[in-house]
RNA sequence: GGGUCGGUGCCCGAGUGGUUAAUGGGGGCGGACUGUAAAUCCGCUGGCUCUGCCUACGUUGGUUCAAAUCCAACCCGGCCCA
């Protein structure tokens, strides 16, 4: 594969997994339908840009580092030159793709779909610092946001039977996650056939030249191109990213499974959950979300760790935080107690909402630090919590007024870390 | 529409009238250990400012001193037949 590619440009050949119907050409054709170096060569020749999708259904208001890898190469086709075409899905996020889905998804509202785009597109660098942004938002040309429900929400039913047609049940059950939803006696609901009709229709609405998505996306990127076919246009590529392992080194990274770090997350957490990582994904991580040249890196594993952790804070926070937060990790993990915590740059919250006097269990429900005051109380007994370092043994101690507690660092486990502010 | 089986805590899955937030596993969280992690061992895993009080086994009613467990209707789903 490599030997076959050898014509693309390195930053587009890193880290892919997959590219359909083909690179660049190996026997006959100069095709630039079938070739994407042809293609490349094309637009180059007539001093156009190529039409690059993405698209990403609102439903959740976190972006994470799973879904980085593909802002990432789409950020890497804006720096050479193309255009960027970002489709927010606000109206097939109501449908909800059933890609890796073992159930029907529960359908969003249209209020919340749009709150979630908002968020979305704050966290890809909109109205922010440039510098850290993920996706090149200033550039003219480089960028075209658009909305699916443009052009889905007005289809009339002719249409969408014409969509229909396009297509068979046969084929339909030949996508692994309705097959095998099928197979195990999983409900299927019609409308979920829908969906890869539609994200089809999306490169057909933006005339795209390329889709990226993750290898689960092959599907669908395929219908697109069926779909354009169909329509009279040039088909488009299909440009498919590995899907990045979670914290856990084994799922996938996705926020049901709870091993996910969000672009939003502060610098300590996020370089306190990275550098914990199994040893068997941190080059994965390196390469897929990281420029770094990984032959040059340091061969000891914890070494690569940190450095990967450190790496992919920096992109996100800037050097001085990520140094901080490093150095911050160690000192808490290691349970430096006292000094460590107090110097540390820890996520500060406001005890303005707690009403004192307030016993142990209530407080660490009320600061968000445990889900329930019952839950609390069990990791007060359990011994995993810690105020400025020292061990909380009673979850019924009570602290009077929030200006003992101001300042101090309340703990829980080794990765949560809440200061305490009066105000 | 007919037949049939089934709906239990984050998930899977026991339980089939009676002290009980409800066996077990997974996952998660916490502790010990370790270079972080993994593995292993231990603890926790409904809510509530909690020595007690609430809410829980699809929904709603019913039988009973007592129901996740019995009955009825309804809702939802699988399979077979139309």
């Amino acid at each position: 594969m490599t030997a076959v590619l050898s014509s693309l440009p390195p930053w587009l050949q890193r880290g892919l997994a997959d590219l359909f119907p083909a690179a660049v050409a190996q026997e006959a054709g100069l095709d630039p339908d079938q070739t994407l170096a042809a293609r490349l060569a094309e637009a180059e020749a007539a001093g156009r840009p190529l039409r690059v999708k993405l698209g990403i259904d609102p439903t959740g208001s976190d972006i994470h580092l799973g879904h980085s890898i593909l802002f990432r190469k789409l950020r890497a086709f804006q720096d050479a030159g193309h255009t960027a075409v970002l489709i927010i899905g606000d109206f097939t996020a109501r449908i909800g793709d059933p890609t890796g889905k073992s159930t029907t998804r529960v359908q969003l509202s249209a209020a919340e779909v749009e709150a979630h785009a908002e968020t979305y597109l704050v966290q890809l660098g909109l109205g922010q610092d440039p510098g850290r942004a993920l996706l090149d938002f200033h550039t003219p040309g480089r960028l075209e946001v658009r909305r699916n429900s443009e052009w889905l929400a007005g289809l009339n039913l002719p249409q969408v039977i014409e969509l229909l047609g396009i297509t068979t049940v046969g084929q339909m059950l030949a996508k692994e996650d309705f097959a095998n939803r099928y197979g195990s006696g999983t409900p299927i609901s019609l409308h979920e056939f829908l969906y890869p009709l539609l994200q089809g229709y999306d490169s057909v609405a933006v005339q795209a030249d390329l889709e990226l998505g993750g290898t689960d996306q092959k599907f669908n990127v395929a219908m697109g191109r069926d779909l354009q076919r169909h329509f009279g246009q040039r088909p488009q590529f299909g440009m498919l990213l590995p899907i990045l392992p979670g914290l856990d080194g084994v799922q996938k990274m996705s926020k049901s499974l709870g091993n996910t770090v969000g672009l939003a997350e502060d610098p300590l957490s996020m370089y306190s959950k990275l550098e914990k990582v199994p040893d068997v994904v941190v080059d994965e991580y390196l390469t897929l979300l990281t420029d770094l040249d990984l032959a040059v890196l340091p061969a000891n594993p914890r070494e690569r760790q940190k450095l990967m952790a450190l790496e992919l804070t920096r992109a996100r926070h800037g050097v001085a935080a990520a140094a901080a937060a490093q150095v911050d990790a160690a000192a808490l993990v290691a349970g430096a107690a006292g000094a460590g915590a107090a110097a540390a740059e820890v996520p500060e919250t406001s005890l303005v909402a707690v009403n004192f006097p307030a016993k142990a269990f209530y407080l660490l429900a009320a600061v968000g630090i445990c889900a329930s005051s019952s839950e609390a109380r069990r990791q007060i007994q359990g011994g995993g919590v810690k105020l400025d370092g020292e061990k909380l043994v009673d979850p019924n101690q009570e602290f009077a007024s929030a200006a003992e507690l101001h300042g101090k660092v309340l703990q829980l486990g080794k990765k949560t870390f809440r200061r305490l502010l009066a105000g």
